[in-house]
Formats: C-alpha cells, structure tokens, sequence
DNA sequence: GAGTCTCCATAAATTTAAATTATTCAAATT
DNA sequence: AATTTGAATAATTTAAATTTATGGAGACTC
C-alpha cells in the first residue's frame, strides 16, 4: 500500500493558485489565510521533490512540473466532484436500484402497480424484482441480495427472528367455480360441498397450496376427502384450467379480478369458512437501508395496505 | 469553490476495508490501529450521509451507495497513483521537455552535438532548439520561455544583471579565404594585409558581425577602409562565396571544420591579430531549474567547455 | 531613485484534527 | 455457556494545519 504524497486540500489550493495566479487570491478564494496556502504548496513540493511555481514577480507561474502535476489534479478534483454528486443523487432517489422480493401471487398481480407507482415518483432509481419462494426469499433478505419483500407464507424459524415482519395486508382465498358449474348458481355454499368439487390446485410444494390445505384442515375439513383432479405450478394454467370447466380451485382474489369482472370465473361464498392469509412485509433490520427501500416502504406500501396493517398508522 | 466531503485518506481506509472485508485487517494492512479506520470510516458516513459498509457479521459489506464510492475510490486513487509516477519520472529524466536558445552560429554547429549526446543520456526528455538573436534569446531566457541558452555577443544591459552569466567557450573567428587566393600561400598575414582583401560579411545586425567589426576597431584598424563586396545573412552562404573566390571573411572556427578538412577552403593567420569572442552560458537564476535543465548543464556543456571555464571545474 | 504597495516567506502560537491506548459491546465460534 | 474476534466508544496523546504577526523582495508611483 503505497503512501500518499499529497491531499486533495493540497490539490485544490494548487488549482486555485493556478487559476488566480496568485497565492493571496487563492487564498482569499478559499477562505484561508495565506501562509496557509504557502505552507501547502510548499509541502507539495517537499513531498514531491519539485517545484511548482516560480515567485518571481508579481504573479505566480506553474513550472513543466506545475503544469503536469495540475493536469492530473483537474481530472481528481473532478472524479471527486463527480463522486460528491453521485452519491448526492443516491440520497436523492434520483440513481441507485431497489430490489424488491415477492412470492409468485404478490410478484404477479400485486408488485407491478407498486413499483409503477414507484417509477412514477422516482423515474431515476431503477427497480428490480424478484420473484421466488418464500423460503428463498426469505434467505435473500437475509443476507442483503433484496431490500424488501412481500411474502404470503411461513418463514422457517431461524429466520422469523432475524428479520423484521410486519403484517401487510390481508389475501384472500376464494373459492373460484366455472361461471357455468351448477354449483354457482348457488347463492352461498357449505363446507361440505367442497367435497363434490373437483379442485385444480398449486403443486403440493408451493406456499400457497400449503396455506390453503392448512386453513381448511384447521376448520375440520378432511383433506384427504378432497378430490384434486391436477396439480399444476401457475396460477395463470389453473385459471385456465377453472374458466375450461376442468374444476374448481383457491385462488387469491387480486389474481382474477380481472376474471370476475369480465364473468369468466365465479367466485362461490362459503357460508361457514374463510380461506385467508396474512400478506407480510419483512425487511432485514440488521442491514443498511437504502433510501430507496426507506422510502419505497413509508410511502408506497401503505397505499395498498390493509386497514388493520400497521403500515397503515405511519 | 466546493468544500471537499473527504480526504485521500479516507478513501484509501474505503479501498482497503472493501479488499480486505474488515476494518482490523484493512488497519494492520495500513498500519494504524482499528479505531483510526473506525472513525475515519464514521467521519466519511457522517460527512456523505451515506452507510458505507454493513457491519452485520464477521465481514464488513459493502452497501449500494458504499460500492458506488468504491468505483469512484478506485479511479481517483489510479489518478493519484500516475500522477507520482509522472512527477517520479520527470524527476528522474524519464520525461519531460528542455528548452535550449542559441545564437545562430552554436545553434547550427555546436548545439545538435551535444542534444546528440544528452538525447542518448536521457532518450526520454525531449529537446527543443530556438535559434534566435542574442536579444531575443536572452529575454527568453529572462521570462522563462527557454531553459538555458549559449550566446556569443552582448547582452543588453538590463538583462546582464538579471541573469547569470559564465564563460563557455572561446570562439575564435578565424580569417578565411578561397583556397586558391594569392595571400592563401603566405604563411602569415599581418593586420596591414586585411585591407587588401574583399570581404563577404554578414548583415551589419547581427551579433557576430558586430562582434568583428569591434574586436578590428579596437585593434586599430579602421573598418572603413575594408572593402566589403557583399552583405549575407547566413553563414553557409558566406562560406560558399569564399569557397567560390568571391571575397574573403571572418567566421567562426567551428563552422569551417568540415570545409578545412576538405582543403575547400583557407584560413589564414594573422601575427599581430587575434579576432575571438567568448561564448557564454546564460541561465535565470530566479528561475525554476529543472532536472534537465541542471543535468544539461552539469554533464553535457562542460564536455564541449574551453579549459577556462568555470563549467570545467565543476 | 526613494517611498510605497503587493505579494510571498517565515516564525511562533493557537487551534483543530487525527492517532493511540484502553475498554466495552456484540456476534460468532468452540 | 465460554471464548474469541471484530468493531464502537471514550479519553489521552500526538501531530498537523491554521492563524497572527512580521520580515523581505520585486513592482509601481511620484
């Protein structure tokens, strides 16, 4: 590691000087007194064996090394103001990225209208999302690879500590039929007619379907009874599969909003049974937080929040 | 002026902690204890009003806005790092540029010698030449346009004091004529004998004219009596008009050599005349000297030094 | 050319900043 | 749980830069 023979306050008396040609003028720039500026320079020139300026006469002039030495000079002042002015920006959301994590439902249907919000404010700070399981999603806020994340399942426990959960909002499950099912003329359904349903499900490794078996084996439903016809691993196929008659299925309501609207799907109520899970924000408390996710958090989030979220109280 | 949010040191502290992951290490490698890198990291973090590194686990991290410093860091630091090999090598006469005046006589005969010699010393400064008046040359040199120079005639007066002046060399002038001229088979020629001749002279301006004209006045010659056939500016085309009969002249011994050789030409000795002139060195000494300036100065001139001068001794 | 003005250098004193030692705190490893 | 390692903090020491005050040298004035 090599020592450093000047300072950029060395540096930018010289400029200075070069530019006034005088060691008061610079000095009176600079807001120093000007032995200051002489002792500098002059250190300058013990350090790097040269000399820099010839005091003759009324002016200071730049010596061949002066001259050299102040090329480089500029060009570090420079990258130093050009550094100043970066991280300036960074502070200002006006550079720098966020990443945001998501789990497939919330990364789909959810996180495009946030981050659009977000882009909308700030077009300078560029966003990335990732979207994965919980388990990974977990892991990567974790370690610092993603600011933030909305997550729907159950973190592993060693990390249920180490990160910051905050309940977000509340998704709801709803029982979705083909629009010409028999069943959804019906005006309200009961537990029990889960079971002459033929259910289209997530594959039995994702969050979800592991959310949705929870809830209605904890409401005394025996899953096993349930007839599943196929599993697939998108929710998008599974629409499809529902909309084509195939059978019914648990999906996240802001998945088929544009579905009911447009009277594809039916969504059935359930007289007796609430399919709902908690949407939570985690966040790695323990790590730097960026301005971005700072901001991406107290300003973005609570706009889609659910009442009881505590987001929404900031 | 912008007020500067961090010292080289900092950002070398910045530089080592990123390479080495850790503060303490990055402080052994730098040889100051942790708390120095500690606290110069906390005054950069204060001063950008950034967080720099993630000082979660074992391993201090980067964080977004510490890698951006990081890139600025490095290139700042590679600027810093050439700009002392620059001035390193202009020390060590591995660049940079000597600037040398001469009149027209060792401009044209003496100097390209001896730049041969320090261009083969010092391969990598390179050497500029202005032949000029001894007038304009010694101002030059006065205002610092040119490094060192070698004059044969006066200087004016206000400059004599200003600048240092040594004895070089002694020039003699020596009396030529067409080798198949009558007085070229006489072994001496007495003062008596020069108003006899027809002379090819140079302009009455220049220096070296002058020179002549004095040194023959003051050794009691009457210069009108001479008979001047024609008036040239340059050198070479005086030495052809002897060479060719037209006339006879006194020119510097070191501009015939080649020409003696060749027998195309003669000089003649005059018994009770010596017509010489000293060549003299002239520097500013309140002036910057630079390395090859000094190095000029020191090993190259004395090699072409007369015996008497000063620059012998040294 | 003597006097005045400007500008830079120098010296001593003050102020400011940075480094060190010693200690505490927290996380990670055993 | 105990030990180790790395970083933060506090107090002291050390070093460095700035200021005030002063002296000297060249340039402009009259």
């Amino acid at each position: 590691m090599p020592e450093l023979p000047f300072t950029l306050d060395q540096l930018r008396i010289l400029k200075a000087i070069a530019a006034q040609g005088s060691f008061k003028k610079a000095a009176d720039l600079l807001y120093v007194t000007q032995p200051a500026v002489s002792l500098q320079i002059q250190n300058l020139e013990k350090q790097l064996e040269i000399t820099i300026f010839d005091r003759g006469g009324r002016k200071a002039l730049l010596t061949e090394a002066g001259r050299l030495l102040l090329e480089y000079c500029e060009r570090i002042l420079n990258q130093c103001d050009e550094a100043c002015k970066a991280i300036e920006d960074l502070n200002n959301l006006k550079g720098g990225t966020l990443v945001i994590g998501a789990s497939q439902t919330t990364g789909t249907y959810l996180m495009p209208r946030m981050i659009g919000l977000f882009r909308q404010k700030y077009p300078e700070v560029s966003v990335q999302l990732q979207v994965h399981s919980t388990r990974r999603t977990g892991w990567s806020v974790a370690n610092g690879q993603i600011d933030l994340a909305i997550i729907g399942g159950q973190l592993p426990g060693d990390l249920e500590n180490l990160l910051q959960v905050i309940p977000y909002a509340t998704d709801e499950l709803a029982l979705v039929l083909p629009s010409k099912h028999q069943l959804s003329n019906k005006k309200e359904l009961l537990k029990e007619d889960l079971y002459k349903l033929n259910f289209v499900t997530l594959d039995s490794q994702s969050t979800t379907r592991k959310v949705v078996d929870k809830l209605l084996k904890d409401s005394g439903l025996d899953i096993q009874r349930l007839k599943i016809e196929m599993e697939l691993n998108s929710l998008e196929a599974i629409k499809n599969a529902v909309q084509s008659g195939l059978g019914a299925s648990f999906l996240p309501v802001v998945s088929i909003e544009r579905e009911l609207a447009a009277g594809t799907i039916h969504k059935a109520f359930i007289a007796d049974l609430e399919v709902k899970r908690e949407l939570k924000l985690i966040t790695n408390p323990s790590r730097y937080i960026s301005r971005a996710s700072e901001e991406f958090k107290k300003n973005i989030l609570p706009q889609f929040a659910s009442l009881e979220s505590p987001l929404r109280k900031i």
